[in-house]
DNA sequence: GAATTTTTTGCACGCGCGTGCAAACGGGAC
DNA sequence: GTCCCGTTTGCACGCGCGTGCAAAAAATTC
């Protein structure tokens, strides 16, 4: 019967134990831990003096089970190769918990899992699921309406028009055109369209917005190809299959990417297998503005997303109690560079 | 009075629900949701269809409060401007979830905010916190043990000779050694380190060895740099900082780099604003192995951590009752490229 | 200083589930 | 049919805190 004591972390302090140290109900103690709760200054540094002799803390698990309010978000993530998420990740996490939001991060393992992930976060009762990964279609978004715990399903950097999920990205439609724009008067006349993987619904609408202009404005519509997932390894091959032993004449003078993780794979190809120069024989637009397009390695032009008031606004919403539609597309920003 | 049907979250159901309608007692309804509970399987299948009919979820947070056991870990990170982090996040999350863990992801803002964030997840009181940053010093790791209401304190993929700390690492001393050994056996004479911060107690022995290591060999200590963060944009800045302008003869031939975000970062500056050849005129050798090593553009010859079997590892100490030295130490790979 | 208003404090009850044990059940041997 | 033993089910109590309101204390007014 081995009595050793165990660390001190056994010995849960509670309210109660800092209330009697204090000399105070539990319930002030509580309080003093509360933002604007109603307690005098006296007392509240009194308890606090208390808790920290003891080394109190409060405990959110029962303070959420005790209020229905878990100040917790899920944030679903599958996409793990594009670098811009490793960017929004970090946002995110930053102004959440700058706002005392605290995140679950739910690595959706493929679309077959999706549902899982959802449910995993359900039974952490979080208070709403953030999804910025691309494996979710209308059948997975109503797996997890139906399933939910959550009061709120937000898609974030991606435009959906399902009903009962709230949507906060980029204006695609308005940004592609400006691109668009840029590329036309740039004086570029072929240019091949680089997509990503095309069979969800809550999608970009960068490629139809892109063809779209050109056909207007050109009376053709341009090449296009498709990459099956957004990483700059997979853009690699697409490329490299679609580029190589083509005549001259016949390549593009640019290639607009739907995102700077397929014009990155892009890129390395073009200049390290084609053995052309960018942008002088290829150019190439990105779009979302990662980290590593300021490198003069790449100096992509590209179009920024103003994720931090994209991330304010989602705080605005989950603390909003409303019931009224929140979708909202901002307006980003076109930054040019040296690669187109 | 708008009757509008709410979305079904409201009508919370509990296991009694469930048990009603099954006609068992609660106690029977969660015990069919628990993993090698005694229950008949006649019984379980009739409370898993009275559950999914009900849309009945059980409630994480209820359970971990009355068991002192929540399955959530807490990963502390600072350092999102090396892509080496994106790995590291995806191959945890992934494998934790596999083994029913579930991750609170705290972005710990600066060094200042360290002490914040460990209380943070303090509050959530999850089993367990993994530091994979690097701004955790003694200091912060003191504040965490005194604060800890989590079990485990655990260093991921960095070593640290705390006491109360499980430190999961790679045998940074083995691999150093390795590089140094291949560096001098391809012909490189006059390297040059470039390094990360150097602040902080838990740290990367790789400069201290491979400074060992050539002296031991040569007899001469090689130059060597410092980049306060591991984020490419600094690295450039301090290489080109060092290098441009500097006669031929005194350019180093390869630079040896504490990981790949600080090489990735030298190798664009040598390539595009000195002019220099890679690995002709200046070879660079990097750590860690992230995506964008195999890309043709910087094809770098690094070193590649065995992260999932670390991870697996991490589970295993995560789910032990033991009370023992949990310290490891594991084998990586040396991955030879092009730029060395 | 008494009466009134305002602020501060205390409390009953419940949130949904786990623990450990006791009671009930079921199936086989005789 | 009875007895025994292993399996399955039920239950009292507690995990730590929030809610809403009532009681107490303090501040204000005349």
């Amino acid at each position: 019967m081995s009595d050793v004591r165990r660390p001190n972390f056994e010995n849960n302090i509670t309210a109660d134990d800092v209330a009697e140290a204090a000399g105070v109900s539990r319930w002030t103690v509580n309080r003093a831990f509360k933002k604007d709760a109603s307690i005098s200054p006296k007392t509240r540094t009194k308890v606090m003096e208390a808790a920290s002799k003891l080394g109190y803390v409060p405990d959110l698990r029962a303070a959420a089970l005790a209020s229905d309010r878990s100040n917790l978000v899920a944030l679903l993530v599958d996409d793990f190769a594009n670098p811009h998420k490793l960017v929004m990740m970090e946002r995110l996490t930053r102004i959440l918990r700058k706002h005392g939001w605290d995140t679950l991060l739910v690595n959706t393992l493929d679309r077959d899992d999706a549902g899982h992930a959802i449910l995993n976060a359900s039974q952490r009762r979080v208070d709403a699921a953030i999804l910025i990964g691309i494996q979710f279609d209308d059948e997975v978004l109503e797996t997890a309406l139906h399933a939910r715990r959550f009061h709120k399903l937000i898609i974030f950097a991606r435009t959906s028009r399902h009903p009962d999920t709230i949507s906060i990205a980029v204006d695609d439609a308005a940004a592609m055109q400006e691109i668009a724009a840029y590329v036309a008067e740039q004086g570029y006349r072929r240019p091949l369209f680089l997509a990503g993987p095309r069979t969800y619904s809550a999608h970009l609408l960068r490629k139809e917005t892109f063809l779209g202009c050109w056909e207007r404005r050109f009376g053709t519509i341009p090449e296009f190809a498709e990459v099956p997932a957004y990483d700059p390894i997979l853009a690699e091959q697409v490329v490299t299959r679609i580029l190589t032993d083509r005549p001259r004449d016949e390549m593009p003078d640019i290639l607009v990417c739907e995102n700077d993780a397929l014009a990155i794979g892009a890129i390395d190809v073009i200049r390290h297998k084609l053995g052309l120069r960018i942008p002088e024989d290829i150019a190439v637009t990105g779009f979302d503005d990662v980290p590593q397009c300021q490198s003069p390695n790449y100096a992509l032009t590209t179009y920024r997303q103003p994720l931090t008031e994209m991330a304010e606004y989602l705080v605005e919403v989950l603390e909003s109690s409303e019931d009224r539609d929140f979708d909202r597309a901002f307006k980003g920003k076109l930054v040019p560079r040296a690669s187109a």
